[in-house]
This record gives structure tokens, sequence and C-alpha cells, in this order.
DNA sequence: ATGGTAGACAATCTA
């Protein structure tokens, strides 16, 4: 199975991209964050035409998941049932040909300390809570946009953006948490050279500059990371015209 | 401390 997570910033200006990618790349499953796309306006019909289902929970200019597949996807389910504040579109899950599939959009947290990191630490929190309510020898894989650079290998420069969002101590031990649940991050159980990005800011021409981060990731239970083949990251997009500020992460198992 | 850019949406907010 090729399996495949992209955060498109807008489902509605990336469609031709997500498209041109399907044809070319032949995922199984390809997870989306950031469709910013209220449910009435998703481009249902356009996956359809290639020959994929799609799942979405989407809202009006901010967040959205979906999921897309060749095979049937299975008891959906939409968002963290714990949350007493006001849900954002942030979670998406469904099984796959006996794979239960979990696409996360982790806030952002805009700045260490401030209102949406707390946000951030409080979400992960409740996603744990649900994460438990499975078993962990059952072929789980946790992927989207995690917003979070694991180690110092993630990110373009450990020195300066010590500290900062994405890469403070607080919330690389948040997932660590997942770790010691039974998650494995697939792309660094076959790729352990630093420097690896899925993510460059729009601003400063970081991607030319190549100040990136490793923040999209596809972790999985040990049934699927017995069977990994191949992990790896899809730069191709990111060089097209207009493109998201984020690039395909993908595996196969 | 700020700014740089992009998207949604029409003055800012989010990333």
């Amino acid at each position: 199975m090729i399996l495949a997570t992209w955060n498109v910033n807008s489902l509605n200006v990336r469609l031709p991209h997500v498209i041109e990618w399907l044809k070319t790349n032949q995922a199984d499953v390809l997870s989306i964050q950031e469709t910013k796309l209220a449910d009435e306006k998703f481009p249902r019909a356009a996956f359809l035409e290639l020959g994929y289902t799609v799942e979405f929970s989407g809202e009006k200019t901010y967040n959205g998941v979906a999921i897309v597949s060749k095979k049937p996807i299975e008891n959906v389910s939409r968002g963290l049932a714990q949350q007493g504040v006001p849900q954002q579109c942030r979670l998406i899950e469904g099984s796959v040909d006996g794979v239960h599939i979990m696409n996360v959009y982790i806030p952002n947290g805009q700045e260490v300390g401030s209102q949406k990191y707390h946000y951030k630490l409080s979400w992960l929190d409740h996603l744990l809570e649900h994460i438990h309510t499975f078993a962990s020898d059952r072929p789980i894989c946790l992927l989207g946009d995690f917003n979070i650079a694991p180690h110092d290998d993630d990110v373009y420069d450990p020195i300066e953006t010590r500290g900062t969002i994405m890469v403070s101590e607080i919330e690389r031990a948040s997932l660590d948490r997942f770790r010691q649940w039974g998650l494995s991050d697939a792309f660094r159980e076959l790729n352990k050279e630093p420097g690896q990005f899925s993510w460059w800011d729009y601003r400063m021409s970081a991607f030319r500059r190549n100040l990136g981060y490793r923040i999209d990731h596809i972790w999985v239970t040990d049934p699927v990371k017995g069977s990994l083949k191949r992990a790896w990251i899809d730069k191709g997009p990111r060089k097209l015209e207009r493109p998201s500020d984020h690039t395909p992460v993908i595996i196969e198992f």
C-alpha cells in the first residue's frame, strides 16, 4: 500500500496539483490537511473521476481534513469527542484494507507560550487520550501535519530555532508520548540523514535556501512498521507555480 | 521585536 500525507493549504487553489500528483503517483491513500473548504464546497467529483473515493471534514476559511482512497474507507469518524471547546476540523479517521488511518492537522501553536500554543498542547492531550482507546498491536497509521519537528535533525538550524514553535522541548515531549504508546516515525525508520524537510515558509525565499522543517509525518504501529518498504518526501510539488508551503510525505508497506 | 509571503476574505487572522 502506498500511503501519503500532504498539507495543501487550500484545496481550492491546489486541486490541480493534487489531481496531477495522484495521476502520477497512484497512491492508494492520500490524507490531506488545510482544505479550507466547507463540506458542501468539497470537490468530490474530481476525485471520483480519478477512481478514488473521498471522506472529508471541513469548515470555511480554516483547517479541514480529507482522506482520499482507491479502496473503500470504512468506519469513518470525525473530530475528538472529548473536547469541550468548539470543534475545529482537524481529525478524520477511517479504515482501508484493515489499516486504521488517522489523519490529523495538529494546531500550529503560533508562538511558544501563547494561547494558541496551549491549545496545541491540550489538543495533543486529547489526541493521545483518543489513541489510547485503540489497541497498539493493530495496524494503525497516524499521519498528517503534526506541526512539530521531532529532532534537531529535522530543522534547518537547531541553534537558531531552539525553543521556538514546532521545535520546543515541551512539544517534542508531548509527541514522545505517542512513541511510548507504540507508534514509530516511519520516515525515520528508513532514513537517518538530517536535513530532510516537508515544509518551507513562503517568506524569505525559504525553499530556495532550504530553510525547512520536517513537520509532516506518518507514524505507524508495529504491524505496519514490520512491513515498511520505502519512505520518502516528494519535493516536486513544492517547486511548482503557486505551490503549497508543504510537500507530500509517502510510505510504501 | 519585526518582517518577510500566501490564502481567505474584505480588515485582519492564520500559518
